[in-house]
DNA sequence: AACCAAGTTTCACATATTGGAACCAGCTAG
DNA sequence: CTAGCTGGTTCCAATATGTGAAACTTGGTT
């Protein structure tokens, strides 16, 4: 029946491909036209069809009468948030992060792997106020970036290739490991150091360090980096804070550790104030 | 054939059901057991046991083996990303906010409504630093929240029916309104006066002006609040406000108007493979 | 009027979903 | 040790659900 296309994708049902059409939508980053996504050729059109009514009259997804687009719904950011509270390291890490910030000054990303891509979950801007959703859910490559090396670095073999094999090694920079060997021994390099650099692998004039987050048993949990630009600093600064980075992290571990639900339920209300 | 009729909920096939569960999880707030969404008995056992399955292994919703419960996964926040940056007034408000924000220099929300709920897609916090999804994401009652009743009031007859339909008319505090009746009284009035008020309905001692984001034609976008606490102000001082909110609120509106997503296609990286 | 592309609906067919019941731990009590 | 649990997993026939080619409708062009 099935072989080796069991890791990834499609393949449950029904429930499986309407999955499949919600990250269509989703991956277009636009309002996306019936005929566009039929045009994908995934489904055939009446498939397509009812699976777009459903989710649409799910809330998964809005369809705009006006521009005939379909775009992900509102109802995914309700439940993304209960998702980001609940399985996310963001909010035993919000502290520390905290608390990290103030000390270094400079931006501050907090990492989780999720289908082989860079998944950030937080965020600290050095100025500027803090932009939400816009950072958070964003997805990068693994690859090359400064968490996603540092979270690969640490994988066990078995669940590394799996992850190398996802990555698209597309060529961002000069300075981007284009290749599943030069990745493999720079992983190599890492897990001896103990953390990350992203030499301008993913933007030009950026650069970070990173250091993964593990817990017992040295699973990986995530991963946190400080970035900056080459104008600003150098490597060699930036590896100056590894040993507060490195703090950092095993106290998020520790308490990701210890952590289990508060036994209240949810729904009260709460609001804003400090 | 129809609109406003069925509405929300479940009934759409296994889709349907998949989500349901999803809304289940998520609703608990806290790692759920098998049984105890058994418990609620709107699932027969196998079928619960499936569908927690196939949501499980595509991503929607994480299980934990130790705890022995599920969660919701990690995709959803991917997928809300998308959605927010898509389909809520978040990204184009954002520029308005923070000029409001630095103008009164109280906490700001900017909230839509959804399934008779509020959900907040955006806040500025006077000070210290912006939670993130905490707060995006989130929802509160529209009955008893500035921006819900701001919103409720310039919904047409129809519309506004099957909202109120679905306030809980819980009372939060003694100055809730509980009852239909009393609402529609007050949203009479608000229509009239053009802003609403929160006169600690929700929260004791948190008050809030709020005003509606209405696109061309009256069509209700969004909303958009002052608030602070009873201590710190006074409905009078909030009051004053108004002027300024409107005028961000128009400008919200004209841009949601005219903004057509830019052109440019998804980002540079992968599309859905790899 | 004739055409075309995009979107919607139909319908005979088969596959995926269903859910009662049986099964399998792992526990606790008798 | 055995019987009786509770919590979780698997079977499988019956059938409700989902399928998708093709026909149809809409609205815009030439």
């Amino acid at each position: 029946m099935n072989e080796l296309q069991s890791a990834a994708a499609s393949g449950d049902g029904t429930v499986g491909k309407a999955l499949d059409i919600l990250d269509m939508v989703a991956g277009h980053g636009r309002p996306v036209r019936f005929s566009e996504l039929l045009a994908e050729g995934r489904f055939p059109k009446a498939t397509l069809y009812r699976l777009l009514q459903t989710l649409t009259n799910q809330g998964m997804l809005a369809f705009d009468p006006e521009r005939q687009s379909y775009a992900p719904g509102m109802r995914l950011v309700r439940l993304a948030h209960s998702a980001w509270r609940q399985s996310s390291l963001a909010p035993v890490a919000r502290p520390h992060l905290d608390a990290l910030a103030a000390e270094v000054g400079e931006t501050i990303h907090l990492a989780q792997l999720d289908t082989g891509q860079v998944l950030y979950v937080d965020k600290r801007n050095a100025r500027q106020p803090v932009e939400m959703f816009s950072q958070a859910g964003k997805v990068g490559p693994a690859y090359c970036t400064g968490v996603g090396k540092a979270m690969m670095a640490f994988l066990d073999a078995a669940e590394l290739e799996g992850v190398v094999q996802r990555q698209s090694f597309h060529r961002f920079t000069e300075h981007t490991l284009a290749s599943p060997e030069a990745l493999k021994a720079e992983l190599a390099a890492i897990r001896a150091r103990g953390y990350a650099f992203d030499r301008e692998e993913h933007e030009p004039g950026i650069i970070c360090v990173a250091l993964p987050i593990l817990s017992r048993g040295d699973r990986v949990i995530g991963a946190l980096s400080v970035t900056s630009t080459k104008e600003r600093t150098t490597l060699a600064a930036l590896e100056a804070l590894v040993p507060k980075i490195r703090e950092t992290a095993a106290r998020i571990a520790a308490e990701a550790e210890s952590w289990r639900f508060p036994e209240q339920d949810n729904r009260g209300g709460r609001s804003c104030l400090a």
